[in-house]
DNA sequence: CATGAATGAGATTTCATTCAT
DNA sequence: CATGAATGAAATCTCATTCAT
């Protein structure tokens, strides 16, 4: 390894430290002004950088943006990325972990709302749930696909197809909280029922089924 | 009707008529550049006319937009406003009518987007879902409401908190169109596929009852 | 007279109603918001008609404000065009004069800052107090000046050249009436202490003159 | 002082330069076309930068206009503020600053006028005269209002409210100047005919003194 | 590498004025 | 004579981006 590669590494953790700080002073001004305050003069300004060295860490503006929103979607991820308990039925693993998802989302409300309403191609390649490419396996959900899969085969649920089915899971859990979100309801007690019922509703269903069994 | 009234009317007529138009290139900047590409400007060239005349028609940018957003509400809820076939069970009722909502809403995408993302207090106050005060009786989470609690009434559903359940019912149907419009899926059997087993889930849920172990 | 002469009459003293409706609406504009306030829009809006009827009576803004100034200088001028007790010592008569003055001034802010403030030359033509020409006889200078002359006569007053003592006890009593309406001085208690002050200082002055008499 | 306070310190006195250039522009403007002639257009043209640039130094129009405001108000108290010959009478002394005071005012009339004339809050604050705070002890009001009271301390003057004569003095002097910034008084002669004119009313009053009528 | 002044384009909005109806 | 839609110019202000230092 020769000097300059070595000085380059030092510069390279050091840049993405100043980085770290600017999308970080992004955040603040999504978490208070929504996304659309955002403004390089202000990241620069929180930042304690002057807005001609911004350009120094990010190409453009949609870079830094794209970046941010980024970052946010890893921190909601980190957040279901947790050991389960292997005793837990399956249904009880799947609660689990929706419910670390929802405690992330909405303690940073503004930012899962950028995030999860973004157009932006490079971060749909990252959000997306409905487009069937299996690449990013270590999404969120094919975690909910593979444990779906585990309950059927466990004969906890329901036969039928658990891609498909993790699909309409995880969009009706996220119509929920943007309505949370845009809503602005704050009232904790009110949340937790809705989560409650939302989570009875999608493991038991409306439809009174024993009676149509006995036919 | 005295002559004078006739004209006021024509003129009151002629009005409406340039709004529209002027409401119509807003709508279709929206339609080609997203909501956030609509500017008085911009919708002034499209209609043919010079920015200061906007002005005489909406008091200022952000009435124009709360109009546009407005018409495209009344276009869905007019889509579900339709007479249904009284012998059908309240599950096809039910069935029937977000149907139509989400054909009206996959018809204007942005549209559809960009009314249920507003956060413009005048227009929450339409399309809010969560907030449980009874005003509009004639929003469509009512009319759901209704349905399903009639649907509990006739045996047919379970027990439940009808609008608890209806919430959850919208904010799951929500999430599930936001995601298509997000994501750009075009491929209509995809969507219907979609769309069915969100209606399997949301009747029949993902859990196998005791009444199938007792088998 | 023909009856042309006849029915151009007629008009014309509709036409100056109009006028006066328009003007008072502009003088409404004026004490609210200040002269700066003034809009063709708002003073169509104001009088009942539109902003293309005003030119129908005043060639162009300059011109409207121009006559609006005007009929103030005849308000304020008519509050001083009173008939005066010829028993009154001189003093007396030029006391009860400015007060006069004063109390329409002061009852009509704005308009007076305005109207004194004026460098129209249309309007300084009437409003001028410093220049020599002694064109407007009727003027209030004019007459300010005439009984400081008779006061000098009958020997109430030092002599002196009236002409020059008039313009600086006018200016004098100008630079206090601009300066509560500037500062916004509304407390009645106060507004009296400062005339009356004036007054005192205009008969008498500063000076300890029987003292230096004596020396 | 290390190499970085020099930079920063130049940096600033160049700042400042750029700044003073730009309220030079502007108070070129007041000069030719008054004080309604500014606009950011403008001073941006005359300061030879874009209108943009112009917000780098001022935070909006408001504060340029009130920092050009204050900068005139400085150089007419600098006027006043030199030394005086203590062996004088306190007549002669209120008369010298006077007399500096005019002619720095007539130095800048257009700027007299509009700082005179302001009525943003900001500005009043310094140029108030009439209200009775004591908060501003260097306002040129204070010195007169002192001056006042040793000439009654040394049996020069009448015995009287300083405080109140004081306001009458200075406001009859306002008024004096306003009018012949207003009316265009250019005649030195006539300037200063009016001028001593006043100080003679101002000192000894119109009213013929008893004293007198002893003789 | 950082600075921050400067730019230039564009945003919203206001307004006097005109003119076909 | 009245209307009011339409104009066009101008105003203030914001902002991403560049570049000499």
């Amino acid at each position: 390894m020769r000097r300059v590669d070595m000085r380059t590494k030092m510069e390279e953790s050091k840049r993405s430290a100043i980085k770290e700080k600017m999308l970080q002073s992004a955040e603040g001004i999504v978490e208070e002004e929504g996304f659309e305050g955002i403004s390089m003069r202000e990241v620069a300004k929180r930042s304690g950088y002057t807005p001609g060295s911004i350009y120094q860490y990010f190409e453009n503006k949609d870079v830094l943006i794209r970046e941010l929103i980024k970052s946010g979607y890893k921190r909601i991820m980190k957040a279901i990325n947790q050991k389960l308990d292997e005793k837990m039925t399956i249904e009880e693993q799947i609660i689990q972990r929706f419910t670390s998802y929802i405690g992330a989302a909405l303690n940073m409300r503004e930012y899962y709302k950028a995030v999860m309403f973004s157009e932006d191609p490079k971060i749909i390649e990252m959000t997306a749930v409905l487009h069937s490419e299996e690449s990013h396996e270590q999404r969120g959900i094919n975690k909910l696909e593979k444990a779906i899969e585990k309950g059927m085969e466990r004969g906890e649920f329901l036969k039928g197809d658990p891609t498909i089915i993790a699909k309409i899971c995880w969009t009706a859990n996220y119509g929920l909280l943007l309505r949370i979100i845009i809503e602005d309801i704050q009232d904790k007690k009110v949340i937790q029922e809705l989560i409650q019922e939302q989570f009875r509703l999608l493991f038991q269903g409306l439809r009174k089924k024993e009676i149509i069994k006995w036919e």
